[in-house]
RNA sequence: GGUCCGUUCGUCUAGGGGUCAGGACGCGUCCCUUUCACGGAUGAAACACGGGUUCGAUUCCCGUACGGACUACCA
């Protein structure tokens, strides 16, 4: 049977990074095995519904390049693929399970029920209390229609029967195994006339025909209902098989990884940047910091699987071929931001320059740099094996865009002392009276000077790569001198001079 | 509290009855380079604990401890 699998993520803000990963894992299974991956928005809350969060969910996964094959924004046969807009499916197979027996009606408020647990401190709606409590199950039925009929609210309950084992083949952990007595009697149809998670989830995938559920490690203790919901319909042949994902940890201290760690360890923790109702709640996210989507991929693949052997890079088409269910890890994975960094450094060094520059031109754009495509490709290349993010490109690197703003005084102060200042003016002259601007003339050129005089290297290229740049750090002095060419050259030195 | 899941270097992990327990990130040292990085070499660094099973357990089983998730008319 041909593999569908589907992500489902609740359009309640913004996706996080361990959605994608989610995602992620749906994809990689589905292109292994020529299966289909579909993109289902779980919008039953009304109340914690975001505007804007969809399109974010799209765009996310567009970015990492996981465009679904089927789904909201991607068309598909088998839709709506939006469960606000499938309401009616929800309310006919609710009413189909309490006919087959299998689920009952309460008209218990969530106020009683309140009410209830602060009196009973572990109280549940299960086999043991159902029976004095305000449902279709004790009361008269003709009671029953009545209220239904004269819209009075209601749910729908899903009916456990206590006594039995259930049994689920997690695909990851295993068997594992739950008594259905210590299972709670679930609201499948809300009051607003919504369906819960778990109705809408099973019905969907039914519909859908969905073969294998990759979800979080969150749904393994309701997937004991969702099992008993598969039997209730009779569907049970064709229910899907589970995987449960280990959860994405926090760096440090106990939890899982939240969109506050975000904000506090300083680093994305979603892919797109968020701008929320408040300060708090708006995020920056992996691409607005510089990442590059096939390091995060490659960052997130690994963050809970591994194919065996010491293969770290992996391109797309190598995770699609190596990657296995069976290979998940079954711990929770906390997150590195330091690994997620050297994936991006990796992914930098290995990018042509061309391809570079053109990611980088709008950030270059931004800062009003306006260069060639040609000079941009060559800086880029002088500094992609020293950055970690693609701004780093235009921010350290600003001294190839943009005349020289600080130097470091504490190397001038070392420096710049006795005859250094006339020697430099000297130097400074030479340079003038090149024909050939390039950087192998000026090495030997620079290199012969510095013997006619006397000099150590020491002496001079510091000062010189002060000059051109500012700093001790970056590219090789004359490459750079090549790049930014003969006026300007002439102009930094002329400008370290001047400054003393 | 109850239910369920988990536990190999600081972190991500490989391995799996007999291994010098391997790799990566990070950290240290050295080389390259009179910058910084990259690259190369190298070092420190782990099988949670206690019982079994076994000739032999990090690996299999059971406990304990610790961690995690769930326990809503949220997903």
């Amino acid at each position: 049977m041909a593999v569908r699998v589907r992500f489902a993520p609740s359009p309640t803000g913004a996706l996080h990074i361990g959605g994608v990963r989610t995602a992620l894992y749906n994809y990689l299974f589905a292109r292994q095995q020529g299966g289909t991956f579909i993109l289902r928005i779980e919008d039953t809350d009304q109340g914690r519904y975001v505007p804007g969060a969809e399109e974010y969910i799209i765009e996310a996964l567009k970015w990492v390049g996981l465009a679904p094959d089927e789904g909201v924004g991607f068309g598909g046969n088998e839709g709506p693929y939006r469960q606000s807009d499938r309401k009616e499916i929800y309310h006919k197979y609710a009413h189909e399970l309490v006919e087959r027996g299998h689920a009952y009606y309460a008209f218990d408020t969530p106020v009683e029920l309140e009410e209830r647990r602060q009196v009973e401190e572990h109280f549940t709606y299960n086999h043991l209390t159902r029976n004095g409590l305000n449902n279709s199950l004790v009361l008269d039925s003709a009671v029953v229609q009545q209220r239904i009929s004269q819209d009075d609210p209601f749910v729908v309950r899903l009916k456990v029967e206590p006594g039995r084992r259930i049994l689920i083949q997690d695909l990851i952990r295993g068997e594992v195994a739950f008594e259905s007595s210590e299972l709670d009697d679930k609201v499948l149809l809300k009051a607003d006339g919504m369906p819960t998670y778990h109705l809408a989830n099973i019905v969907d995938d039914h519909l859908m025909r969905i073969t294998h559920v990759i979800r979080g490690e969150e749904w393994l203790p309701s997937t004991a209902h969702h099992v008993l919901l598969y039997e209730g319909f009779g569907w049970q042949d064709t229910m899907p098989k589970f995987s449960h994902l280990p959860l994405i940890m926090k760096p440090v201290g106990n939890g899982k990884l939240s969109k506050r760690d975000g904000a506090k360890f300083g680093m994305p923790v979603f892919p797109l940047s968020w701008k929320g109702e408040t300060e708090e709640d708006s995020f920056e996210g992996f691409r607005e910091a510089g990442f590059l989507p096939e390091a995060v991929v490659n960052f997130l693949a690994l963050l809970g699987w591994h194919p065996g052997g010491d293969q770290e890079i992996f391109s797309r088409e190598e995770l699609i071929n190596a990657f296995s269910i069976e290979h998940i890890g079954k711990s929770g994975a906390r997150f590195d931001y330091e690994k997620a960094k050297s994936f991006n450094q990796k992914y930098i060094h290995a990018k042509d320059n061309a391809s570079l520059a053109t990611m980088v031109r709008p950030l270059a754009a931004a800062k009003g740099y306006e260069v060639s495509d040609a000079f941009l490709e060559k800086a880029v290349g002088l500094m992609k094996e020293r950055v970690t993010f693609l701004q780093d490109f235009v921010e350290t690197g600003y001294y190839l865009f943009e005349p020289v703003k600080f130097y470091d005084e504490e190397t001038l102060v070392k420096r710049w002392n006795g005859d250094i200042p006339a020697v430099f003016a000297a130097l400074t002259e030479k340079v003038a009276t090149f024909e050939e601007f390039n950087a192998v003339a000026l090495e030997e050129s620079v290199k012969s000077f510095i013997q006619e005089k006397n000099l150590k290297p020491g002496d001079i290229l510091p000062l010189l790569r002060i000059a051109l740049a500012g700093t001790m750090k970056g590219p090789a002095v004359y490459e750079m001198a090549e790049l930014l060419g003969k006026n300007a050259t002439l102009e930094r030195l002329k400008a370290l001079q001047s400054s003393r």
